[in-house]
RNA sequence: GCUGCCGUAGCUCAGUGGUAGAGCACUCCCUUGGUAAGGGAGAGGUCGAAAGUUCAAUCCUUUCCGGCAGCACCA
């Protein structure tokens, strides 16, 4: 039942007025209890099925349940139908969940008792004054802050374990290592098998799988979360950085620093002594040369940037001074992080420092905004962004008033964000925010709800001073600027595997690498192909011929599944009138056209979004 | 980095303590076929690396490298 529509036992008493409901297992609300029911079962049949195996912590979350246990044998994924076996036979007993209130010294004697260290700790961690809840389904109890349905029978059978993980003990490294133990219930068995149906979609979609089969990129053994890009994964990503070049134009200067540079810059910066553990360094190879100086491989582009600042004399006309760079950078990113494209050891920014007066920095965070939003929309992501404001760390730099100040302006420039676009969410991660100042991290949502944290806008007030970089204000005097890091996609080679995720391969005309393929029926139609193929060339379009000795069968399929968007079919009777048959991807049937019309729709449909935004305004 | 699992042909995967197999892809031949796999032949692997156990290791053991899932991390 739910009391003013929180949720609790049925056998709870009821202690004031209160709305009462009661919920009954197809409620949606009563998820979260089949849910939390179904991982005390499976802590009951673990402990069944190995006495001495220690539970901890079981929470529901987001798509399931987990239940975290230790013991010294850890778990296999052969452990996980036993387990679901035993837990089904937990269920049809039918035992009903019933709550007793025990005194702390009681509880942690019990547990004590059993040996279960770990419950013994959590006992002390919860706060004097809040009750301890114990659960009994039948013999089996635990430490619990419920509640429960009635009895075990009301989970059902639509539950799943899905697999076996390490965990840390209260997610801290230097804790042990359980075992943790996923699983999902739902109130009905189609909706358990419409779940695991979106996860095999989810699947197909895997950024790592569709560049393969669309020969964007590999990875290989000596270049661990290094990439090695095909020539069609580096079309789409020149095509994103191309976007983003005509984005800046005007507003921005683009510049390239060094990839090398000596140890004692990052020094300076703070990196050495920071993030020295994320960092490559290099030095001369060769014996001979005796050349002992230690560089460092970039890890960020604001040193170089600001290298670029300091040449010459600033003045405060030249403010704001926007400098961008495709800059790649190399991070030494932990060996479990690495994923396909999402997490790499090498990856080019579209990176951009801003320089600018303390004045001028909400407008400047506005205008960034601005340019963020509109480019996810190009991009086609149209659903929800949140924007997080991420406050000081604990490693940092600089004084505490200075963060006081920065942090000040940042929540004032959050709020008329929130105001701007109903679209947009905002949230504040307290302690999250880079060593150098505070920084608003955008997340966008993707097509099957996923989010992703992409774009960041990064003011700082300490990296310029620290390289006493200044610029000289109207009165004269020495100023350090206001220094805003930023970037929209953040890392290329991620947002483009997210965007091949968000399409699920099937990209828009003007991203696709290989736009159209011409195809043949009949071999007499090769000569006309090719000169299709000239054309639409000449039309500005990415076009490839496949003139093989196969099938229109067998080639439509190949074709079809490296994602190629458009298939230009020609046969006899198209190379005797000038036509083309048009497939397009993903959709059944055919449309035949003059050529001549066909490229010209097929021309404008490819013109990126932000073109085609303009051409509209002239 | 930690825990578990995995590493056999370009890809997907089978297999064995006595030195390897399938399908797809590739090459050649036949086939000219109207929108998601036409037929045949051929070529292709020091079974991730090193050490150990054994008469004998791709298979068992150890270490290392890489991958996958989760955790931790992500300036």
């Amino acid at each position: 039942m739910a009391l003013d529509g929180k949720l609790a036992d049925l056998a709870d008493p009821i202690e004031k007025d209160a709305r009462i409901e009661f919920i009954s297992r197809e409620d949606p609300r009563a998820l979260e209890l089949i849910r939390h029911d179904a991982a005390h079962v499976m802590a009951e049949a673990v402990q069944s099925l190995w006495p001495g195996t220690q539970v901890t912590i079981g929470p529901v979350i987001e798509n399931g349940f987990f239940y975290d246990f230790y013991r010294n044998q850890p778990f296999t994924s052969e452990d996980l139908p036993v387990i679901e076996k035993k837990m089904r036979e937990i269920i049809a007993r039918d035992k009903p969940f019933t709550k007793e209130v025990w005194p702390r010294d009681e509880a942690k004697r019990v547990f004590k008792e059993k040996g279960e260290t770990f419950k013994v700790e959590l006992v002390d961690a919860i706060p004097p004054g809040e009750q301890l809840k114990i659960y009994h389904q039948g013999d089996w109890f635990d430490l619990c802050r419920g509640p429960h349905m009635t009895s075990t029978g009301k989970i059902g059978n639509a539950f799943r374990l899905q697999k076996v993980a390490g965990a840390y003990w209260r997610g801290d490294s230097n804790n042990p290592m359980l075992t943790r133990i996923y699983g999902t219930a739902f109130a009905k068995q189609d909706e358990l098998d419409a779940y695991l149906h979106q996860l095999e979609e989810a699947e197909k979609r895997d950024h790592r799988k569709l560049g393969r089969e669309m020969d964007l990129f590999h990875f290989q053994e000596e270049g661990p979360g290094t990439v090695f890009w095909h020539a069609n994964g580096w079309t789409i990503f020149q095509e994103i950085v191309a976007y983003m070049r005509r984005r800046l134009k005007g507003d921005y200067r683009e510049v390239n620093a060094p990839q090398l540079l000596d140890k004692s810059l990052w020094e300076t910066s703070g990196h050495w002594g920071w993030f020295r553990e994320n960092m490559f360094m290099a030095q001369s190879a060769g014996e001979e040369t005796e050349d002992p100086r230690i560089f460092a491989i970039k890890p960020m582009n604001c040193p170089g940037h600001i290298q670029i600042f300091k040449h010459g004399l600033r003045s405060y006309r030249e403010l704001p001074l926007r400098m961008a760079e495709f800059g790649v950078v190399h991070r030494y990113e932990p060996s479990g992080a690495l994923h396909g494209l999402m997490r790499v050891r090498a990856f080019t920014q579209d990176d951009a420092h801003v320089f600018c007066t303390e004045e001028q920095m909400a407008e400047e965070c506005l205008k960034i905004n601005d340019l963020i939003l509109t480019t996810y929309a190009d991009f086609g992501f149209e659903g929800d962004l949140t924007v997080k404001l991420s406050t000081r760390p604990e490693k940092r730099v600089g004084s505490d008033a200075a963060w006081d100040h920065a942090e000040g302006i940042m929540h004032n420039v959050l709020k008329q964000i929130a105001q701007s676009n109903n679209r947009i969410k905002t949230a504040i991660n307290p302690g999250e925010g880079a060593f150098y100042g505070p920084k608003f991290e955008y997340v966008l949502r993707d097509a099957i709800g996923r989010d992703w944290q992409c774009g960041t806008t990064q003011v700082d007030f300490n990296l310029p001073e620290r390289f006493e970089a200044f610029y000289i204000a109207a009165d004269g005097s020495k100023k350090p600027p206001v220094m805003i890091h930023r970037a929209i996609c953040g890392s290329m080679e991620r947002f483009l595997g997210i965007l091949l995720e968000n399409y699920a391969g099937h990209l828009p005309l003007w991203l696709a690498p290989v736009q159209a393929v011409v195809t043949t029926i009949v071999s007499e139609a090769d000569d006309y192909a090719r000169e299709v193929v000239a054309q639409a060339r000449r039309a500005g379009l990415r076009v490839e011929d496949d003139l093989r000795n196969e099938k229109i069968n067998y080639k439509v399929r190949e074709h079809s599944l490296a994602k190629v968007p458009v298939l230009l079919v020609v046969g006899k009777k198209e190379a005797a009138e000038r036509l083309v048959s048009i497939r397009r991807l993903g959709k059944e049937g055919q449309q035949v056209m003059p050529l001549d019309a066909a490229l010209k729709a097929l021309a404008e449909e490819s013109v990126p979004p932000d073109l085609r935004r303009m051409r509209q305004v002239a």
